[in-house]
DNA sequence: AGCACGCCGACT
DNA sequence: GTCGGCGTGCTC
């Protein structure tokens, strides 16, 4: 007899683990990895089969063994679909659910084909079984067929003549014909029982033809040229190629300053792969996922490209998960959530940036994708590359402590050009001296001299972490907690200054305690703002400001436009936010200006001086990457912060000397794994309360089930307070690097069950604690 | 005694 | 997630 280990589509904590079911012996197929209907309780549930076995009927102990009471087993109902992953897919979706606290049914999603799966709804009083909605769709495709020559409609059948004339310049698809001719179903039918012509049904891909194909050249499947390699680019080649043939899961860091011409590592590192029949999974962050990216890969591998990103539609990224299943695609260049596709023989994963916080999915299963990839490569004897100028903490430590992950720096740009110089502006100072615009004078000099030289400047504004601190604008102090050394937060409420890391409080001082001055400000400014006051600066220049935010971008193909728009004028500045520190490269950009560079430096996150640094090296390689040099300007309040004097000098020793020590005091990774716990609802009240008793059962669990070095901080809100209504709490656990958090605080959170009210959630290695 | 309500465990 | 069993406590 076969049975079948299902879980079951339902998502909660406390349905955990698989059940088994009876294969009935007609469903020859099912499989690991098919959606099946099975019967549950009283009702039907639709499962995913995550494991296959034989059991001896006639053996009375073999059920026993397996823990099962064959009265109570049920057969499964219909298998509803093909297979979406295999057993190491399942056995992902376990580590997942494991490693990350979080459903098991919500892991197994990850690896189905976006809205494409059967699902059970809820229609008022009954479930009912929903078949996808979204799946293939075909064209109809015209061509004459073999009694064509010599075929001569008679006079009247103009259609008839119409379709024959049409198609003597090739094939067509009906649709076409349809929109030229009107109304032609019957016509063709006559014709095609004559042999005139033939109709075959193929399946179209969305997405590939039209638009995102259209910007990376359709036409350009011709292999571009391959440059010459560094000798960087062929020592990390070496390096790779070493760890592809051990076939051991390694991972390999490409280390290289921007320009150093990591892409060019990816693309041969991927024809090696596809020369033994592996496939390979890029990933890049969401926002440098644009068709320049994609045009790059399609360049060189065509057609076998597959892309898969949260701007396509839904029906687009089926067809190319449909792509890769069948095996006619060969290499995905995605966000995130690419990782899972079902590419067949998995050779090379690839994670560019790694660095960038958006690989960790801030919604459950909260995974980091480059953990996850390198799990999967460990299993799949596959090789992880990441790839980054300013690679995260985490990942030089392992480099350092890990005998597979090697690190390999390409230290020259590939074009030989030295690094832009750093010029470093301090805007405490400025405004002592009497200058209070946004822009500092050099700064102004400098954009004012671009322009005039008819080249491009590039202006950051830096918004993230816009949770008000106070400032003081004159000698740049920033009021911090005595015991945690992050700065304090500011609430408008009771106008008091919060740690959230301790729970420190304290009342706004009147003036700024180190220097006496009245000047103390909260902190931020909105790009319309700085939009305003920079066409003032530049007014009578004639240059033309692009600006690019969340608000300008959110159009569909809004981002392409506005960087054409910046392309093709002359003298112009783009003036935008986080987004255009990556992947720009325009050659006539000769200037570089980041206008806030320590928004983030003061937030109450452990990785705010982490991210400093890496935004300044990242937004600096913007600045000429051509023949003409570069300058970068990077105005703060800090100037003499470690973070940014050693962005500036491009001196990754000297910040990491300051910051880890820092790290290791504080209990910080990479010294200490943490969990973050959130609790959040509309209630405030309630949510203060079942904070604290969360934190008690924590502690408690921590107490009894934990080794020695484990802390748990007591409950304290979170650095954003409210947000979109709801109040939110945290809970922070730390344990030593080596111990396994997930294993110590799962059952407590499998055995929880929800409440209404307030809402918990468990973030297991957090990127940030906002 | 009879019933409403809430907690808890089972569901293969 | 959903159901049903069981204990508690209130009402007729």
């Amino acid at each position: 007899m076969r049975l079948a280990s299902v879980i079951l589509d339902i998502p909660t904590q406390s349905l955990d683990s698989a059940y088994t079911y009876v294969v009935p012996d007609e469903f020859v197929d099912a499989e690991v990895g098919c959606a099946v209907l099975v019967p549950f309780g009283n009702r039907q549930a639709i499962g995913y089969i995550v494991e296959l076995s034989q059991i001896d009927e006639g053996d009375p102990f073999a059920f026993s063994a397996l823990g099962l009471d064959p009265s109570k087993l049920r057969s499964i109902g219909r298998v509803l679909s093909h297979s979406y992953f295999d057993e190491l897919g399942a056995r992902c979706a376990q580590y997942l659910s494991e490693e990350y606290i979080a459903p098991l049914c919500s892991c197994i999603r990850l690896f189905t084909p976006p809205g494409g799966v059967p699902r059970m709804v809820h229609t008022g009083t009954y479930w009912r079984l929903e078949e996808p909605s979204i799946g293939p769709v075909d064209d109809r495709w015209v061509r004459l067929g073999p009694a064509a020559s010599g075929f001569a409609p008679k006079k009247t059948a103009v259609k008839q003549k119409a379709i024959v004339d049409a198609l003597a310049a090739g094939e067509l698809r009906v649709a076409e014909l349809t929109m030229e001719l009107g109304s032609i179903s019957s016509v063709l039918k006559t014709l095609s029982d004559k042999g005139v012509i033939e109709i075959e049904s193929r399946r179209r891909m969305r997405g590939l033809c039209e638009g995102e194909a259209g910007a990376a050249g359709s036409t350009s499947f011709v292999a571009s040229a391959k440059p010459e390699l560094t000798s960087g680019q062929a020592e990390a080649l070496k390096v790779i190629g070493d760890a592809q043939r051990r076939a051991s899961g390694e991972v390999v860091l490409v280390d290289g300053v921007t320009g150093s011409g990591k892409t060019e590592v990816y693309l041969q590192a991927i024809e090696d792969a596809l020369a033994r029949d592996e496939g390979a999974i890029v990933l890049v962050p969401e926002i440098s996922l644009t068709p320049q990216t994609v045009a790059r890969f399609r360049g060189r591998f065509g057609d076998t490209v597959a892309v898969m990103h949260s701007r396509m539609s839904q029906g687009e990224r089926y067809d190319q998960w449909d792509l890769i299943r069948s095996g006619a695609a060969r290499v995905v260049v995605g966000a995130r959530s690419a990782l899972f596709t079902p590419m067949p023989r998995l050779g090379l994963v690839i994670i560019d940036e790694e660095h960038e916080g958006s690989y960790k999915q801030d919604s459950s299963p909260r995974y980091n994708a480059r953990d996850v990839a390198a799990w999967m490569v460990r299993e799949r004897g596959a090789t992880l590359v990441l790839g980054s100028a300013t690679p995260s903490i985490e990942t030089l430590f392992n480099c350092d402590k890990r005998d597979d992950w090697h690190r390999v720096v390409l230290a020259e740009r590939a074009n030989g050009k030295p690094m832009p110089e750093v010029t470093v502006i301090d805007m405490a100072r400025e405004f002592g001296s009497g200058h209070r615009s946004m822009f500092s004078r050099k700064l102004t000099k400098a954009l004012l001299e671009t322009i005039e030289a008819g080249q491009k400047a590039v202006l950051m504004l830096n918004q993230r972490g816009f949770a008000s601190f106070l400032l003081c604008r004159e000698c740049g102090f920033v009021p911090e907690c005595p015991s945690c050394s992050t700065s304090l937060t500011y609430h408008e409420k009771g106008s008091t200054l919060v740690c959230h890391h301790c729970g420190h409080r304290e009342a706004v001082p009147p003036v700024c305690p180190e220097c006496g001055s009245p000047y103390l400000k909260k902190f931020g400014a909105g790009t319309q703002r700085v939009e305003a006051e920079l066409a003032g600066v530049l007014e009578g220049t004639g240059a033309h400001i692009v600006r690019m935010d969340a608000d300008t971008t959110s159009a569909k193909g809004a981002h392409q436009r506005l960087l054409e728009e910046f392309a093709s004028s002359g003298a112009a500045v783009l003036l935008g936010t986080q987004m255009i520190a990556k992947g720009l490269d325009f050659d006539d950009v000769t200037l570089v200006g980041v206008i806030n560079a320590d928004t983030m430096l003061k937030l109450p996150d452990f990785r705010s001086a982490e991210r400093t640094f890496a935004l300044i090296e990242q937004v600096a390689g913007r600045a000429g990457r051509a023949e003409l040099p570069g300058r970068v300007m990077v105005q703060t309040y800090w100037a003499d912060s470690c973070a940014i004097r050693a962005a500036a000098t491009y001196d990754r020793s000297l910040f990491l000397r300051d910051e880890l020590p820092k790290r290791r005091l504080l209990k910080y990774p990479p010294y200490v794994r943490m969990a973050n716990v959130l609790v959040w609802g509309k209630d405030e009240r309630a949510v203060e309360e079942a904070a604290r008793e969360l934190s008690r059962e924590i502690e408690r669990t921590v107490r009894e089930q934990a080794g020695d070095g484990w802390s748990v901080l007591p409950a304290n809100p979170c650095t954003l307070t409210r947000l979109r209504g709801t109040y939110r709490w945290h809970i922070v656990v730390k344990a030593p690097a080596g111990d396994d958090v997930s294993a110590v605080l799962l059952p407590l959170f499998r055995k929880r069950k929800a409440s209404k009210t307030v809402n918990v959630a468990i973030d297991v290695d957090p990127h940030d604690m906002l």
